[in-house]
DNA sequence: GACTTACCGATGCATTTGCATGAAAAGGCT
DNA sequence: AGCCTTTTCATGCAAATGCATCGGTAAGTC
């Protein structure tokens, strides 16, 4: 019922513009390198921090859909990054598991990952500022009615 | 060549995520409303505002890309909420322009919307720091090598 | 004017997304 | 055990997206 302030709204805009141009110039730099997009770095990351796991953990900490995960995860198979085993205690799910190709990957991309971040977001963000920007966008990157 | 510092990387991710979930959070306002999603009213709201326009124009404004905006305004106008006429000083495009119902849809539209921004945004941001969010995220609102 | 370049907007085609649903197994209850 | 609910993951189908490219016009150059 309550209406946005103005405030708000300019905040409104300018995170989803923010947060898409940062995107599409990670894309793009990474596209240019010949390399996959941003959520593949996110799964390969994702499965080399937090060891081998199953689809579902993945999709609660990556925050994707159900169903664009399960895709991803076919691609990123047939691409022969990861492997899919059969869960030995639970025949529903798989375990995914990075193959050496797969760690390969994640190495080779995130140079171009990782400058690409420092010229959308680090270089342009004030030192002090960065702090506390991250302190205000924490209560933001949770779902919202938690 | 420089990479990001550990801050960075936390804005990184936190901005990508609260962007997300809050277009998630609106999109899925609007729809549960049976009402056509965000960048619809983007589109409709620039037209308001700013009058009868060409397609380029809102390109720009809104930082979409030209095919997509092609094909949104294509949807729109079968929807028959814009009308697209020929340009006379220039044969290349059209004038862009609001038909009745177009006005209606924004008008039907807003209260949904802004619901969902105050919930996602407004309530979820302290008052004294939403100005200084606004002012930090400026400069990664517009586009990277600008 | 003829020619080259830049610009505006649409579109073919393959890939990806979104939504709904399905299939199969696990867990809980009596 | 039998039955119902929940969880996990995949998938059919329609719609949207991304990329490259094209047709057409305007603008600049000689």
């Amino acid at each position: 019922m309550a209406k946005p302030a103005a405030m708000t709204l300019l905040v409104w805009t300018r995170l989803l513009r923010a947060a898409d141009l940062a995107e599409q110039h990670c894309a793009a730099a990474l596209r240019a390198a010949g390399l996959p997009p941003p959520d593949w770095y996110d799964v390969l990351l994702a499965l080399e921090r937090g060891g081998p796991q199953r689809p579902r953990a993945l999709q609660t900490s990556l925050g994707t859909e159900q169903y664009a995960l399960s895709r991803l995860l076919d691609r990123m198979v047939r691409a022969g990054l990861i492997t899919r085993t059969p869960c030995p205690d639970d025949a529903r799910g798989h375990t995914l598991d990075l193959t050496t190709e797969g760690r390969t990957m994640r190495s080779a991309m995130w140079p171009v990952y990782a400058e690409a971040i420092e010229a959308a977001l680090g270089a342009r963000v004030v030192e002090d500022d960065c702090a506390a920007l991250a302190r205000m966008l924490g209560p933001l990157a949770v779902p919202v009615s938690g």
